[in-house]
DNA sequence: AATTCGGGGCC
DNA sequence: GGCCCAGAATT
């Protein structure tokens, strides 16, 4: 009876307090289940403050579900460029796109279908479904884990699957009858403006009298997550390589392969060096800048039939993903050609040998080459990954 | 169950 | 520097 009283109290009460506290943002101006779902998946593993002028600018670029369903993939990852996880734009078309066909451009209103589409798994689903159709399916996220294990004092790892399941039932159980859409988002709204990760705001918290966690004074050890592991460091050489002749000003840039890591986004040719020895990793000084230009170059010519002759370097660059930190010296290049018989061979096999490395199960096929010049006309219209663009903005081409 | 996928803001 | 964010797909 008591726990009954406390899953009443906290719904009831979460949903007075959002009534009056929700923020005002973009995508909870419209009820069209498109736009709520196209701020859900940019939403995923990324803050409101970002995503807000990326969802301003994409629904300005393609309002419609037609409009993403027919547009050119190039222009979707331009959109995202900079925002990340960039298999979210990919797959987010992708599903638009059998929404248009099979579902006649309306967005499913049922579990089964919606979870089906790319790139719409539990949270997607549940949140669209709630929040666009006010079905009452829950939407558990980073934030409403956080909330229910401090609220339930529940000491299971959030980071764990079977966590995630459980407190999904849990959520599914507090939704009030035809409030499924404003409560899950008032969940998530405790979690992010109040419930936070450190230092929760228990005194302005609308629930704190009966909040477990609070009132066992670990509010700060909750939740339970085990730490993620550490990214793995790898040196890179990147070739700057200007233009000459009919090229003056513009830069040598590539499109990576159509999967794995930055997939089909353009990028500086660059290579991966050798790990380093303990001491002397990029952001050190004197490493052995020789060594690393003969691989430059060697690498190149190896992979992509690319002739250059680096000169010397440029700047360091440092970016770090979520499981790869890459340690990069600029070396800035001339271009001296490309390979003639055995370049075209060498390229072949490169392109094997990457498409393999980037876990891809497609043998290649018929791929467009994959290196242009850019001027700045071009860089406005293809997506490069942030760190490439750091870079040649230092180096004053953007 | 563990990895692979970006990038930034905040303490 | 570490942590986490309105997670999903793949292995």
């Amino acid at each position: 009876m008591g726990a009954t009283n406390a899953k009443t109290f906290f719904s009831t009460r979460l949903l007075e307090w959002y009534r009056r506290h929700k923020r005002d943002l973009p995508w909870r101006r419209s009820r069209d289940p498109y736009y709520i779902w196209i701020s859900e998946v940019m939403l995923q593993q990324t803050r409101v403050e970002t995503v807000i002028p990326y969802f301003h600018r994409f629904v300005d670029r393609f309002p419609t579900v037609e409009a993403l369903a027919d547009a050119p993939e190039e222009d979707v990852l331009k959109a995202w460029e900079g925002l990340g996880y960039y298999s979210r734009a990919r797959n987010l078309q992708a599903a638009v796109r059998e929404v248009k066909e099979r579902y006649g451009g309306r967005v499913p209103d049922t579990p089964e279908a919606i979870s089906s589409l790319k790139g719409v798994g539990p949270y997607t689903a549940g949140a669209v479904l709630s929040i666009a159709y006010n079905k009452p399916e829950p939407a558990v996220d980073g934030n409403v884990m956080r909330v229910l294990s401090r609220y339930f004092l529940l000491r299971d790892d959030i980071a764990k699957p079977s966590t995630r399941a459980g407190i999904e039932r849990l959520a599914r159980e507090l939704i009030p009858e035809g409030e499924a859409g404003d409560f899950n988002q008032a969940l998530m709204e405790l979690g992010a403006t109040v419930c936070t990760p450190k230092s929760p705001h228990c005194l302005t918290c609308p629930v704190m009298d009966l909040c477990a966690g609070r009132l066992e004074g670990v509010e700060n050890e909750l939740p339970v997550k085990t730490k993620a592991k550490p990214p793995r460091p790898e040196r890179r050489a990147v070739a700057f390589i200007e233009g000459e002749g009919a090229e003056t000003g513009k830069v040598l840039a590539r499109q990576r392969p159509k999967d794995g890591l930055l997939a089909r986004m353009w990028e500086l040719p660059h290579v991966k060096l050798p790990d380093a020895a303990p001491e002397g990793a990029y952001g050190g000084e004197a490493d052995d800048d020789g060594a690393a230009i003969r691989m430059l170059r060697e690498r190149l010519l190896a992979e992509y039939g690319l002739v250059v002759e680096p000169l010397g370097p440029m700047m360091d660059a440092e970016h770090t993903f979520s499981h790869i930190q890459w340690r990069m010296r600029v070396f800035r290049c001339r271009f001296a050609g490309w390979a003639d018989k055995p370049g075209t061979e060498a390229r072949a096999e490169a392109a094997a040998a990457e498409a393999e490395a980037a876990g891809s199960a497609e043998s290649d096929g018929d791929r467009e080459e994959p290196f242009r010049w850019f001027g700045r006309r071009e860089m406005e219209q293809y997506a490069f990954p942030n760190v490439f663009l750091r870079i040649l903005k230092e180096a004053g081409r953007l």
